[in-house]
DNA sequence: AAATAAATTTAGGGTAGTCTAAAAACTATT
DNA sequence: AATAGTTTTTAGACTACCCTAAATTTATTT
């Protein structure tokens, strides 16, 4: 079994090749998990001797297969528990994720998939983020920011990018949620703003800098 | 905040003098941690310097009320989430337990909140003892072990003593459960076996060593 | 290709919690 | 009240994880 500690790392890990594409860097697993260089790579030897990471000295890491079944286990869980707490418990968008970061790391097969039954076998989570099923599968959703639609296009919401707690208050304040259809009524060109229309009925504007943060797809 | 197993202590020492009623010794502190005295002893300073105990070198222990809310927190969660395991999860009244002790010691006020809501507020737990609310009063349930009534009672089954996986899978495969009406039928002098009706429909006969571990009141 | 800068690793040490073995303090017996 | 037995504590050491500071390697600039 792994530790809480080594579960977090290999997440980190994971979400930082899953951006960048490629192999991830000492500092930067550091700056993700708040911590310092030196412990990374007192940690970086002991996944490597477990097998879970690819590691050269110097050269950076990626996840072995091990690695990354583990690392989609910590996500599963992680966004199986953030819509259990916003379906079920009545959590509010921006209140889900420090509990399901706890959460995350209780070790239990028959209890997550009790959760995943319980919620009807979800795809995404509450951010739009989509959920790996028991085997590590992960479901595509190719879905662009809505700053790169244009007018007269009608969309569907379907995730966020900036998953901050002011973010998601933002757009709890000004209506929006998952789900909802967006059609793009104006594009200011000076400044990118946008003047969108939710679900037929109210008319808001948002700026470039929130556009660019609201996933979509094309309805 | 405690850690982890500052609040694994805490619940044991709370669980042994409930069970003795008077301060407890450090080798039954380990024996029920699985640890070792000495490992205790330097538990017992650390939770002391933090006015959880009252701790006197090679006199036992007692909790500060400090220590007792603690105890009561963390016992109030387990008690909860072994509930909402067997009622909403499809859990046997077995599995709960190991996963409990993981979920117990999530740090989160609202979450317990929600669950406890969720659950409707129950008093009691699937054993049988009492859930602590969130200030840590207790509801008292005057039972006993079904061993000490007689011929014709018609009592209800309320608890348990033994919580091993064991003994719950034997009730489980008897057909006995909380809330179970049961008449003693029959108490056979030389051994104290039982013959027991449950629920007026299924006649069992139960040895004293099981009988004793049941808890009941009279209807 | 040196020299400098940046990233990374090593060295040495700290805290939380565990352990074994030995010392100290209680308890019980005579 | 002294001895024997038991319980508890101390001493010293181990693992997991974290840190700072120094050394090393890689990358960049000239």
């Amino acid at each position: 079994m792994n530790s809480f500690t080594e579960e977090n790392y290999l997440k980190a890990i994971y979400k930082l090749i899953e951006k960048s594409g490629s192999s991830v860097s000492t500092n930067a697993i550091a700056e993700k998990i708040c911590t310092k260089a030196a412990s990374v790579t007192d940690m970086l030897k002991k996944l490597s001797d477990k097998k879970l990471i690819n590691y050269q000295k110097y050269q950076g890491v990626t996840l072995t297969s091990k690695g990354e079944k583990v690392a989609l286990s910590v996500i599963r869980k992680h966004r199986l528990w953030e819509m259990f707490l916003l379906e079920k418990l009545d959590f509010k968008w921006d209140e889900v994720h420090d509990v399901a970061e706890q959460l995350e790391h209780i070790n239990s097969d028959k209890l997550i998939e009790q959760i995943d039954k319980f919620l009807n076998y979800p795809k995404f989570d509450p951010h739009g983020d989509p959920i790996p099923d028991a085997n590590g599968k992960i479901q595509v959703q190719k879905s662009k920011s809505i700053a790169h639609f244009i007018k007269n296009d009608v969309i569907v919401m379907t995730g966020v990018v900036d998953h901050s707690p002011a973010f998601l208050q933002y757009l709890d304040n000004t209506g929006l949620a998952l789900g909802d259809e967006i059609k793009i009524k104006e594009v200011v060109f000076f400044d990118r703003s946008l003047q969108i229309i939710i679900n037929k009925k109210s008319t808001i504007f948002i700026s470039n800098d929130v556009a660019k943060n609201i996933l979509a797809i094309k309805k």
